[in-house]
DNA sequence: CAGCCGAGGTAATACGTATAACGTGACCAG
DNA sequence: CTGGTCACGTTATACGTATTACCTCGGCTG
């Protein structure tokens, strides 16, 4: 009725607990006879037994566990961010689990409690981190993505390469001529977003022009935001660079619905290359951020922690991807 | 150094472990005075004590977890039923952990493995529901999420009310006037899509006609599955009833490479209402899916599962949500 | 024939927790 | 003064595994 136990292997096998242990985990080379491991092996699979996890990590003293920490799923950014660790984890059997922190406003609750199952380390996204190390996730190997470097002190951290992003976009719009530059900021208060600004005013030369609106990274937030600085009577911008594609999105909505076409009267730039980039009208221009290779760097730095191995690597490069939502400045 | 277990803040506070447990696991009325409590929970918050849960685990036998298998969380859709799951899950002291099974096909390796944590249960997305009974998911707790009600046999299941939402969409359609559909359908052979294509078969009366052609969930896959059907010298269908956004918004960016107009000349219809939906322009008619609704009932499901209870719902109700992509059928 | 060695196993133990079963005084009733 | 009860803890144990230290026995060497 109850699930066999390796001991019921054992009994039902004539052999000893431990001669099971050692013939299902591999170590049994000179230890054990072909014959009786063969015979083990066979009894197990007959009953259908499977090692108690929680037994296993008690007495191993790890779990093999790994905890993820991202705003939020439903963004396909970070989904992706999770299926590069989950790949890179699962190669060298380790497992992720997910603490989802509302809101990028930190953990609600204790992520420790909240994983149920004990943890070997842990990948914060910049939001939480700070927020994380407050609780005491330094207790725990952890390492930081897209987080200040200057904040993230000694521990591993794993960063896009935003400014460099920033400048090809910049660098694009500027050799289409555009002068008058309105940068439409994610309301969310992280490094990641903090980077793209500064990166944006200084790479502007001084014959420029730039505003910032914030806004949140929803459809409808940029529309808002958009109306209010298209509408202001002093010369509109021209280029509207924003910290999403969603944000992106919803400009090209709102500046067609303001009688303006993109990219004709107005060029829209985006981050991160959404599957939505390419599936509204007009594709947008935008940087190409490959979350799944963050994640797997995240990964790839915490089991080089675990080990004890120092690591460190570059920024990981990030590409403009031209489509069609930005064109030539328009002539007055 | 290493971390204090229970016995530790044990000697630190001149009690014993049991105590200990007593005291940080609440059932002290009586047992333990108010006075010594405060000086084990004080002790305990000055170590830094953190329960092993691993220890825990197998004390208890029940890890408080459960296995979410979904196809891939890049998809809109399941991210959200994740995070209805996982919500549900965190009221009642229960932990989500996730395996993607790739592309639908079932689990590519041992799941049961690859959670590193035991499992007290499984909550299993249609497109792998058999193929994990395969492999024995039936010796744990088992809630299958839009499976086929017959094959599910005694399984507890949750499901969305496919045909209805169909029903919505015909419903809408004819009474525009038109008679000649494309259903667009998704490539994975899986009882969600077969349950969609049934309804449409059956709900469409004589005097219709109507063509299917399967694509893969991308925007390409669209665009060409489109291409090839409209490009059909017999008479072009007017409605597109697509099996997904995904699918809807390749398809009005096909017909409008054709030179087709959406609403005017062809009228799309989606199902899931992603984000995606009203990020396009048009914006989607689409059947609405409560996908957290779907991973909250399912793991309420698992939970009155895991305590004996007899657990039966009705299907959750989809709505068609009726925006720009739809519109009268042309007069020719 | 004593001694030794290696092959093939087994017995014992620890991981950290939760809880059932069992003291132990103090205080009070009889 | 004795027995009982109650308040407050403690001792002991089990969960299932991995691993260390030990055992046994046949064969081989000297």
């Amino acid at each position: 009725m109850t699930r066999p136990t390796s001991r019921d292997v054992a009994t039902a096998a004539g052999v000893s607990q431990a001669t099971v242990s050692l013939v299902l985990g591999g170590k049994w080379p000179g230890r054990v006879s072909e014959r009786t491991a063969s015979h083990v092996r066979e009894t197990a699979t007959r009953l259908g037994y499977r090692p108690n996890l929680a037994a296993r990590n008690l007495r191993l003293g790890s779990t093999r566990t790994a905890l993820l920490v991202v705003p939020a799923l439903t963004n396909e950014f970070f989904a992706r961010v999770y299926t590069g660790a989950a790949r890179v984890a699962a190669e060298h059997g380790f497992g992720v689990v997910l603490y989802p922190s509302p809101d990028g406003t930190g953990p609600a609750r204790d992520p420790f409690a909240s994983a149920r199952a004990a943890l070997d380390g842990v990948i914060a996204s910049s939001m939480a981190a700070h927020a994380l190390q407050a609780i005491g996730g330094d207790t725990l190997p952890l390492v930081m993505l897209d987080s200040d470097p200057a904040a993230a002190g000694s521990a591993a951290h794993v960063n896009l390469a935003m400014a460099d992003g920033m400048r090809q976009v910049t660098e694009h719009l500027l050799a289409l001529g555009h002068r008058r530059f309105l940068h439409l900021a994610s309301a969310v208060d992280s490094w990641t977003f903090h980077a793209r600004a500064e990166a944006l005013s200084t790479l502007l030369g001084p014959d420029t022009e730039l505003r910032t609106v914030r806004s949140p990274l929803t459809p409808d937030g940029a529309r808002t935001a958009m109306q209010a600085a298209l509408a202001a009577p002093q010369g509109r911008p021209t280029a509207i660079v924003c910290d999403d594609d969603i944000l992106a999105a919803g400009a090209c909505k709102a500046a067609r619905r303001l009688g303006l076409r993109v990219p004709e009267d107005l060029s829209v730039t985006g981050f991160d290359d959404l599957a939505l980039a390419t599936a509204v009208e007009p594709e947008l221009t935008t940087v190409h951020l490959p979350a799944e290779r963050v994640g797997e760097q995240g990964m790839a730095a915490l089991l080089a922690v675990l080990e004890g191995t120092p690591w460190t690597a570059p920024d990981i490069p990030v590409t403009l991807v031209v489509r069609d939502s930005t064109g030539p400045a328009p002539t007055p």
